[in-house]
DNA sequence: AGGCGCTTGTGAACCCGTGCACAAATCGCG
DNA sequence: CGCGATTTGTGCACGGGTTCACAAGCGCCT
C-alpha cells in the first residue's frame, strides 16, 4: 500500500521518542489515517501485534522496511540539474530515508563537470554505462517537460525500471515500468480549486452544502486542533 | 476532481499545437486516463462539447480555468527558503500557471533580506502583515519537520486557508482549511516498494501473478509505447 | 487460577470511483 | 432533405477501498 511509508515515518518518531509499543488507535492518529485501515493494511503485510497491548514498534519498522525494500539502500539517478534538480540532489531527506542519489545527469554540457553536494554532473550519454555499474533501478526526472520522454526512453535503456517524473507531462512506458509524477504546479491548482469553492460558498447567503456536485478527493486533512 | 489540472494542461498543449477540437478520446490519451472517465468528468462541471465533433479548446480551457478558480491570479506565501525551498522559489512552473509567489518567509535571521528570484525573504514574524497586504490565501511549507505545526499554525492565524506541505510530517489544522501533502521521500520508497515486488516476483520461477496481496494503488501508468 | 479490560484481527455492509455499452445528438455528404 | 458516421452524455454493473462492529486473544490484577 501507498501507506506504509507514512506508517514507518510516524513509527520512527515514536522509536525515537522511545516508546515500544504503540495501538493502533495511536499509530493511526501519528500517521492521520483511520485505526481499522491501519490495522487491515498491517494485517494484509502479516505482521503480528499483541491483542491487548499493541504493536512492537521496532518490530514494525523491520517488517515495513522488509516489505517496502529498504533493508538495502537503493541507489537511484537524478537527471536534469536545473533549478528543481539541484534542490533534489541536496535534499538530506533521501538519504535518511535509505536511498543515495548515486549519479547526476544532465543533458546541457556546461553544467557538466560541475560539483553538487559531492557529485559530479555527468553527460546523460554516460547514463547507460553508470547506470550497469552502480546497479541503478531507479530514475528520477527533474527535466523540461520537453525532454522528459527521451529522458525516460534512456532511463529505461539503461535498465531503470521505477521513475519518478517531476515534469509537467505524461510518460509513455513499457510493461514493466512503474511511473510515479508529481507536479508541483497541479498541487496548488488543486488548493486553487478549494480556494474558488470556499469563496463562492461563503458569497452564497443559504446553508447549501455543495456549489457543485464535485468532490475533489485526494489528500484531505480537516483534523480539529 | 484532482484530474482537472491535468485535463488543463494537455488543452493548453493542443492549443498550442493549433488543433481548435478536441474528442474525448484524444484528450484523454493526451491526459493519461480513460475516454469515458474524462466525459463524466467534463460533464460534472456542466461543459458542453458538441457531439460529433468533440470539446471546443478554447471554451473548454475557460471552463476548467473558471472550475479551477484560476481567474484570478493567486498569491502563494512561501514559508522556508532552505535546499527545496529555494528551488520552488524560482520554479518557472508556477508563474506561467497562475500562481504568483508573493512573499518568501524564513525563521533564519541569517537568511533575511536574501535577494532570491527578485524577492527578499523575510522574517517569519511578518507573516500576519504581508499576508493581509497581499491577500494570500496559499501557503508552502518547506520548512524542516520539526517547524511545520508552529509553521502552520502561524500561517492558519494570518488568514491562510489552503496550504501544501512538503514538511514529512501530518499536520493539524482548523476544520475550514485545506491541507495537501507532498512527501518526496514517501514517493521514493513506494517506487522502492515496487522494485522489491518485480525483484521478489523474478526471484521465483513459478508464475503465481503476486507474491502477496498487496496492491500498492496510486499514480500508476503502463501504457505500452 | 479466574475474571476483567483492553486491543487486535476480520467479517460484512456500504460507498464511491471506474469502465462498459448504448441512446441521443450533431455534422457532412450525397 | 435524408442518411450514415462520429462523438457526447449517461445508466448500470462491477470491483475495490473504507468503515463499523464484534468475536477472539492476551495480559494484569485480585
Amino acid at each position: 500500500m501507498a501507506r506504509l511509508p507514512e506508517y514507518l515515518r510516524a513509527l520512527h518518531n515514536l522509536a525515537e521518542a522511545g516508546d515500544d509499543t504503540v495501538s493502533s488507535e495511536g499509530l493511526a492518529a501519528a500517521a492521520g489515517v483511520n485505526s481499522a485501515k491501519l490495522r487491515k493494511d498491517l494485517s494484509h503485510l502479516g505482521s503480528y501485534g499483541t491483542r491487548g497491548v499493541g504493536y512492537d514498534v521496532a518490530l514494525l519498522i523491520d517488517q515495513i522496511e522488509f516489505t517496502l525494500g529498504l533493508t538495502q539502500r537503493r541507489a537511484v539517478a537524478l537527471v536534469g540539474v536545473g533549478n528543481l534538480g539541484h534542490a533534489l540532489a541536496g535534499y538530506a531527506g533521501f538519504a535518511s530515508r535509505g536511498f543515495r542519489i548515486a549519479a547526476l545527469f544532465d543533458a546541457d554540457q556546461a553544467r557538466v563537470g560541475e560539483p553538487i553536494n559531492g557529485l559530479n554532473v555527468r553527460h546523460i550519454s554516460d547514463l547507460a554505462v553508470v547506470a550497469a555499474a552502480e546497479s541503478i533501478a531507479i530514475g528520477v526526472i527533474a527535466t523540461p517537460a520537453a525532454a522528459a520522454q527521451d529522458v525516460a526512453d534512456a532511463l529505461v535503456a539503461a535498465g531503470v525500471t521505477s521513475i519518478l517524473n517531476f515534469a509537467p507531462c505524461v510518460l509513455s512506458v513499457p510493461e514493466g515500468v512503474d511511473v510515479r509524477k508529481v507536479d508541483l504546479a497541479v498541487e496548488l491548482q488543486i488548493l486553487s480549486f478549494h480556494e474558488h469553492r470556499k469563496s463562492s460558498l461563503t458569497a452564497l447567503p443559504g446553508g447549501l452544502s455543495s456549489p457543485n456536485g464535485l468532490a475533489a478527493t485526494g489528500t484531505e486533512e480537516a483534523v480539529g486542533s
